[in-house]
RNA sequence: GGGCGGGUAGCUUAGCUUGGCUGGAGCACCCGGCUGAUAACCGGGAGGCCGCAGGUUCAAAUCCUGCCUCGCCCA
């Protein structure tokens, strides 16, 4: 690889941390130096990681979930890179659908089909494709602002030329290896605005409503029962052409034995004699007559048997030869109605598979204005089919084929434009058979990589184990049009590429149809393309299908519509495909996840992404789903102006699995920025501030790491540790494991162990080795940190990153063991140094315990038990404040035993004489005493005293303090103790006194912003409780304040000096 | 109605694959400490029917069954 020499340079000081200047001033730099074609070029030899970005459409504003899809898109291109791997990111944007028309439909107030073409389609998709771009400028802005690294400058748009050119050639293709087909999906629809709806539009739509349902008796020809039906739906009765049973259900008989009882309600009803089939189950519960089953047969029996049609004008039978029989199905139950289900093909999406599948006549009773069309019944024709069902009801009732009426109360979807009930109706559509490559999808899922694996296990690889053939054609008119084009006997035609269509123009104007000219550029919407006519073979003119296709096709094409292939860019297929990485919500399962492997497997029998993150849904605070029409939508910017883009997206990051429903917490972001990010950005400016000062150069004044301290090799194999850790959990796609760690690691590790133990190093003046070996070492784990870093959040790591070594961390290679990155791990001084940091700790809580402040030292500390730990000893004196530590092999020295009286024992032996022989006890000596006892030689008070009657414990001598904790080593606990010589001396109280005077002078200092170097004047007095401070803790006194002239006093300070109390004394001071 | 996922402290969550010490942590709260160390840190406290009910087991937050509840997807 030809990499650029990386220049090193000596840091400058660091400032303080202005996260949104930082990133803003970060992104012009970006810009001007190109960072992020560069950090693709530099990569050039890479092998291909392959992204896709799944376009979002810009006619709407982007959103806080926004920011969480592209964080992930982007952390994992970052990585990628940073691993080596060329990843090239092209923005893009869909532009087409239902979405964008309902959008322009509300602006111009155009609420039907009708008035959009009395407005004119072309200036309506004129407006469509203007308001696609209403945000786009948004997007730019919200991508730019959170470092999301794309190419929004050559974007794909699925509105243009190309794109749409290449996704008609795709469709040829699934027309030629027949693919595609006619015929009719059942969709809820809506005859006054004459519309169809998504089922996202139908679930705006439900209403409770009682409405009236009817169970009809159906005529067996050649025998005299009727098979009882139920149905909901008066309406769709005209429609009926088939009856369907469940085979293995079982069906009975019976025979009205009585007559009805006086409490019958409605219309309908049976004479006694009559036969009635239905269901075993539901007898009790349909039946209103005393019957008797005469007998009982699966349902498979009744396969087969014609039946009378209800209204025998309705629907022509045509070359059909199973109308009015029975057929079998799956889908019937006994959980409601009669166990049969009325089959009205064109009014409902069973109906209608069912009746493709066994061959009923698919035939409308009902137009498309909702109203019975001409010729069903006298009394229908012409009607609105919601205002029959009083009408059908009588027709039925006359004919005697009604048995009973029952009002039903159910949610029925409406319009939620109008209110008015929707229709489920059979709609002209073209259809993607995908059921004819299930085996293949099943097949290609297997192949794939999901995250969280779930996702493809269950929800996608039950849809696909279910899958149904693809409406893919709206009766719409902002989209890709549907490139076929049929003459009136059926011939069809499918184009698959502009030029394509012009030799048909051509052709069909060589032929004498006039035709509008098609030029290379022509506009391949309607209503440009339904303007040519074509010529079939036979020399009939051919229309174009009057469809658009549904959005979710045109951006299943992306892979390979991007790059207008197949006219352009052969090798992008060949090179690039199938793509390495996707990443959407878990919304898009059904959605884009399906239609680019809908498309990659009938058009490429291919898989078409290797792996797919697929991320939780992003909920408000209280868990509620993020919606404009809630109101409770986070701005992305809200935190962009305030914690930055960096603390967003590692709060994000951090918050939970990327598959997990996150709640966005405003609060959450707030603490990542205070914890994290100053964290980070304290250490680093600690660092950077004294290497500027030194002019400290990484480069020249390299210094082996055997010669480093304990502390120095310690944190430079955590930080293996850690990197390690991180990168696994990356591959794992636990990024919010990943991050969880580095983030402990840089607080306590580096932040609260590391830097604060360090802190003297370099405050010395000279470049001592020790000075030396601590600026490397925070060097190096800087630069680490912020390669792992970098890919959440991009800019603090690159800040950090460029300031420490000239060259920008989105350059970087990955820091891997492999490639000689990462520093040595030393498990063993690991462990010893988690060992140490627990005792410093239970020293704390030792003198809490004892009640002995932190700043008055003890004279000595003992470690019991445990590894050697020799070196760290002054480590360890320092945090714990004592004078000596030392190794100790038992506790004995600290402890000594106290034998206390067992009453209940004692007080059955010796009854009266009890008292004597507590007191001889408690004079004992414990230790002489206990030897006796184990000896059985002990007697007190006349009694002989045995084990039994004692209870031993061990307490820590008086002026010892002691705790003891658990280490591990080699999988085995040990204890460890720490104890603490409680003793307080005048040398000690004046050390101690010190250094409270100090901290308070400090804090003096501090609150008067004084800069560190500069001098003060101090006075100190000696005030009421006779305090001492010796002379050499005075000298070390005014030495740590930098006091350059200072006088100690005895005595009450002056009025307009400070006090405070320390061990019952008062002390005052003054600061100049 | 079906599928998938969740329900653990006031809030955000870890632990569940492979059952086992006293169910960890952060925010917020209270007390104390430390600090030329930051919106940081340390010690302690308070706060938990681990959604409910059964079952398996010596032992269940964890495994099984049923139910309740929330979310998503599909009917």
């Amino acid at each position: 690889m030809n990499l650029t020499r990386v220049i090193m340079v000596a840091p400058n000081p660091a400032g303080e941390y202005n996260s949104v200047s930082m990133e803003e001033n970060l992104i012009k730099r970006w810009k001007k130096e190109n960072t992020f074609a560069r950090s693709m070029e530099f990569r050039r030899e890479g092998k291909p990681f392959i992204f896709l970005e799944g376009p979002p459409t810009a006619n709407g504003k982007p959103g806080i979930h926004h920011v969480v899809a592209r964080a992930y898109k982007d952390l994992v291109c970052r990585w990628k890179t940073m691993e080596g791997h060329l990843v090239e990111r092209k923005g893009g944007w869909d532009t087409h659908g239902l979405p964008v028309e309902i959008e322009v439909q509300k602006r111009l107030d155009l609420m039907s089909n009708d008035a959009i073409i009395n407005y004119g389609m072309g200036e309506f998709n004129e407006e469509c494709k203007k308001s696609v771009w209403t945000y786009e400028d948004a997007w730019r802005k919200m991508s730019e602002r959170m470092a999301f690294w794309v190419d929004l400058d050559n974007p794909y748009v699925t509105l243009h030329n190309n794109y749409i050119e290449s996704a008609w050639w795709a469709l040829k293709q699934m027309f030629e290896k027949d693919f595609l087909y006619r015929g009719y999906k059942v969709l809820p629809y809506c005859p006054q605005t004459g519309t169809s709806y998504s089922s996202h539009e139908v679930a705006l739509g439900y209403k409770e409503v009682e409405e009236p349902s009817v169970y009809v008796k159906f005529k067996l020809k050649g025998d005299d029962a009727s098979i009882l039906a139920w149905t909901t739906t008066p309406w769709t009765l005209p429609g009926n052409v088939g009856l369907a049973v469940g085979p293995d259900v079982t069906y009975c008989r019976i025979k009205i034995s009585e007559a009805a009882g006086k409490n019958w309600e409605g219309r309908g009803g049976s004479e006694v004699g009559d036969e009635i089939i239905l269901a075993k189950d539901l007898l009790k519960e349909v039946m209103r007559h005393k019957v008797e089953i005469i007998s009982e047969f699966p349902g498979s029996e009744l396969v087969g048997k014609e039946y009378e049609a209800l209204f025998p004008d309705a629907v022509e039978r045509g070359d059909s030869k199973t109308a009015w029989t029975v057929v079998a199905a799956d889908f019937v139950t006994t959980s409601d109605g009669t166990g049969v289900v009325h089959t009205a093909v064109m009014y409902g999406e069973d109906d209608y598979n069912l009746g493709r599948e066994v061959g009923f006549p698919e035939v409308h009773t009902v137009g498309m204005d909702g109203a019975f069309i001409t010729g069903i019944h006298p009394q229908l024709d012409g009607k609105y089919v919601k205002e029959c069902d009083d009408i059908i009801i009588n027709i039925l009732t006359d004919s005697n084929r009604l048995y009973r009426e029952k009002m039903y109360i159910h949610d029925y979807p409406h319009c939620w434009r109008t209110g008015h009930p929707l229709l489920y109706y059979g709609m002209e559509s073209w259809f993607v058979r995908m059921t004819a490559v299930k085996e293949r999808l099943l097949e290609f899922n297997n192949q794939v990589e999901w995250a969280p694996d779930w996702v493809g296990e269950g929800r996608f690889g039950e849809w696909l184990r279910n899958v149904k053939d693809w409406a893919i054609s709206r009766e719409r008119f902002w989209g890709t049009p549907l490139p076929v084009w049929k003459s009136k006997s059926g011939e069809m035609k499918c184009i698959g590429s502009i030029e394509e269509l012009q030799k048909e123009v051509i052709k069909a104007s060589n032929s004498g149809i006039q035709n509008p000219d098609c030029p290379d550029d022509v506009d391949l919407h309607r209503p440009i393309v339904d303007d040519f006519t074509l010529i079939s073979d036979n020399g009939e003119p051919m229309k174009r299908e009057p469809f658009v296709m549904d959005c979710w096709f045109d951006s299943g094409c992306a892979f390979f519509a991007q790059w207008h292939y197949p006219f352009e860019n052969e090798e992008k297929i060949s090179d690039a495909f199938p793509i390495d990485y996707i990443c959407e919500g878990v919304d898009q399962t059904r959605g884009w996840f399906y239609t680019l492997l809908a498309v990659s497997t009938t058009v490429f029998d291919s898989i078409c992404y290797k792996s797919c993150l697929s991320l939780g849904l992003i909920l408000d605070k209280e868990g509620k789903k993020m919606s404009k029409s809630k109101g409770n939508v986070v701005d992305p910017w809200h935190h962009f102006n305030k914690e930055g883009a960096d603390s967003s997206r590692w709060y994000m990051v951090t918050a939970g699995a990327p598959w997990n429903p996150l709640k966005f917490d405003p609060d959450g972001v707030r603490e990542t920025y205070a914890k994290y990010f100053l964290t980070l950005w304290n250490v680093y400016k600690f660092h950077a501030d004294y290497a500027a000062l030194d002019n400290f150069d990484p480069e020249i004044n390299s210094f082996p790491i055997e010669k480093r301290s304990e502390l120095d090799r310690w944190i430079l194999s955590r930080v293996t540790s850690v990197a390690k850790k991180y990168h696994y959990q990356f591959k794992n796609w636990d990024f919010h494991k990943a991050c969880r760690d580095l983030e402990n690691f840089v607080i306590n590790d580096l932040s609260n162990w590391y830097v604060r133990r360090s802190r003297r190093r370099l405050w010395d003046d000279s470049t001592s080795d020790d000075k030396k070996s601590c600026q490397h070492t925070l060097h190096e784990i800087l630069t680490i940190v912020c390669k792992l870093t970098a890919p959440v959040a991009p800019f603090m790591a690159d800040e950090i990153y460029s300031n420490l070594t000239g060259s920008s961390v989105h350059l970087a290679d990955w820091p891997t063991e492999e490639n000689g990155a990462l520093p040595r791990q030393d498990l063993d001084l690991e462990a010893k140094m988690g060992l140490v940091r627990s005792l410093a700790e239970t020293g704390r809580r030792i003198r809490v315990k004892e009640k002995r402040r932190q700043r008055l030292p003890c004279n000595n500390g003992w470690i019991v038990g445990g590894p050697e730990l020799n070196q760290f000893h002054e480590i360890l004196a320092e945090e714990l404040n004592v004078e000596n530590i030392s190794t100790v092999g038992d506790l004995d020295k600290f402890q000594k035993i106290e034998l206390s009286p067992n009453r209940k024992m004692l007080g059955k032996k010796c009854r009266q004489d009890l008292p004597s022989v507590l007191e001889a006890i408690s004079s004992a000596d414990p230790d002489l005493t206990w030897s006796e006892i184990k000896a059985g030689k002990c007697t007190l008070a006349g009694y002989k005293i045995t084990e039994e009657d004692i209870e031993l414990r061990r307490v820590e001598r008086s002026g010892f303090a002691a705790e003891t904790i658990m280490f591990s080593e080699n999988e085995q606990d040990i204890d460890v103790s720490l104890v603490l010589d409680m003793q307080i001396t005048p040398e000690l109280a004046s050390k101690g006194l010190a250094r409270d005077i100090i901290r308070r002078i400090q804090q003096k200092r501090k609150d008067l912003a004084l800069d560190i170097e500069e001098d003060i004047e101090l006075t100190v007095w000696l005030g009421e409780g006779n305090p001492e401070l010796l002379s050499n803790d005075w000298e070390h006194l005014k030495n740590e304040t930098r006091a350059a002239n200072a006088s100690l006093k005895l005595g009450k300070g002056a009025d307009d000096s400070e006090t405070f109390e320390v061990d019952d004394c008062l002390i005052y001071f003054k600061v100049n």
